[in-house]
DNA sequence: CGCACGATTGACCGAAGTCAACAATCGTGG
DNA sequence: CCACGATTGTTGACTTCGGTCAATCGTGCG
């Protein structure tokens, strides 16, 4: 971890979908108040990491909120019998390290070198106090995570491996940053294992399962990390 | 659904856990102002339903959140395959409805006959713009329920069903209503397939693994919605 | 009393986890 | 620039867990 010294970008909040439009950039952005982007950077600072550096760990003191910059991150939680589940990647502008009181929920660790906006969770407490507007975003926020979440759970609990594998890509297919919609073709930025901690499954499945897919031509295998994809007809996948 | 013409009953939100110490009182609940409590009894009603009774479907306009007063409700979502996958359980004091722009994103029925404060959003959200205090307090609510929902994914993506089913009862039994500590005697409050749709898992296959529990002596059926549990056994299932 | 519903148990089979081998890719250093 | 090892991805063989279909049991209710 290296703290930059370079002065503190704009705060981005991804919104599109969350916030409603007349707060909402061009670039889906969430608008914040020019008073509170000042605010923000009195107590923010930015800190990049390297890939597969760990950011935090479950059951440590809780200090800060991360918003990426640039980059991304993985963040999971490790349960007793050793397990590994993956509860969310996070693309930039979308907050984590919430919830919790005092102690992180769950590990992060950097999915590609990145950049993190870094706000202690205290400072950011006292300034929702007297800045409403922020504290409604923050509600928003917890919202907008929660959405997330119960949608995670959905994609977990098909049955077949098939199905998860298919809502997972289809998922992804959503974010503009890592799908080029014109070629249908999707950049996954995150590994087999990590997909197989996502989906509760094996990577060995997760593979297997790419490989039937592609036979079937409702993907294609350009390289492991880019595939086209027919959306329509992975999105009948989860009919039947 | 009946509107019940008896007075408002004061609005209680379980907290435990989740505010600090100093809001809550002895019985576990949110201490709200008194002048939030009238405000709200201004636009708020009580509302009952009878078991298994709809009380809001998915993708239909959201009015209203809801917070239980007595009885529990489920909230399920349904996928275009016909799956039913159950999201969460709700006993009194807990606030569901919440999340979704607009529209709900699950559905809701009566698990048991219950009496439920019914809240009208726009009227509540209001509200909150002049009480930042209930603003916060509608924060740590969401925050709550990330939790909730996150406790969930792990318990549904555990590879054998035997754990999920054992998390499962833990989870329960942490609950004082419906959890005898004294006798060791869970309630359960939902039927097996309610329990299924809940885990992921099928009627049969919960009712095997029960089976199983009791085999080796770490449930005893006293019929089939009483479970006597040894909790430091099933605690020790989920560590192999 | 008989019906309906929920819960349980049995039999069967397929999907996926596990172990193992192998291929491909990447990064490092000679 | 190539060679090597390390890491990541793919494929194969085997086994088991759990989903499905079906029958049975028990309880409560009309």
């Amino acid at each position: 971890m290296k703290i930059l010294a370079t002065p503190l970008p704009k705060v981005r909040i991804c919104a599109i979908g969350h916030w409603p439009v007349d707060r909402i950039d061009h670039g889906g952005f969430l608008i914040l108040d020019d008073v509170v982007q000042k605010e923000l950077a009195g107590i923010a600072s930015l800190v990049s990491y390297d890939c597969k550096e760990k950011i935090f760990v479950q059951d440590t003191p809780a200090q800060y909120i991360y918003i990426p910059h640039s980059g991304a991150v993985r963040v999971a939680h490790q349960l007793a019998d050793g397990r590994n589940q993956i509860v969310a990647f996070f693309m930039p502008g979308e907050p984590f390290g919430l919830g919790g009181n005092g102690v992180y929920l769950n590990s992060a660790s950097a999915l590609t070198d990145c950049c993190l906006i870094r706000i202690p969770r205290d400072a950011l407490h006292e300034l929702c106090n007297h800045e409403p507007r922020l504290q409604q975003d923050c509600l928003v926020g917890a919202m907008a995570q929660l959405r997330l979440s119960q949608r995670h759970l959905l994609i977990v609990t098909h049955q077949r491996v098939l199905k998860r594998v298919a809502d997972f890509l289809l998922e992804c297919s959503h974010q503009p940053e890592v799908f080029d919609s014109g070629r249908n073709v999707l950049n996954l930025i995150m590994d087999r294992s990590d997909i197989a901690d996502y989906l509760g499954t094996s990577v060995e499945t997760v593979s297997r399962t790419l490989g039937k897919l592609e036979e079937d031509g409702l993907v294609k295998r350009l390289d492991s990390r880019n595939l086209w994809l027919d959306q329509s007809r992975l999105t009948a996948v989860l009919n039947n």
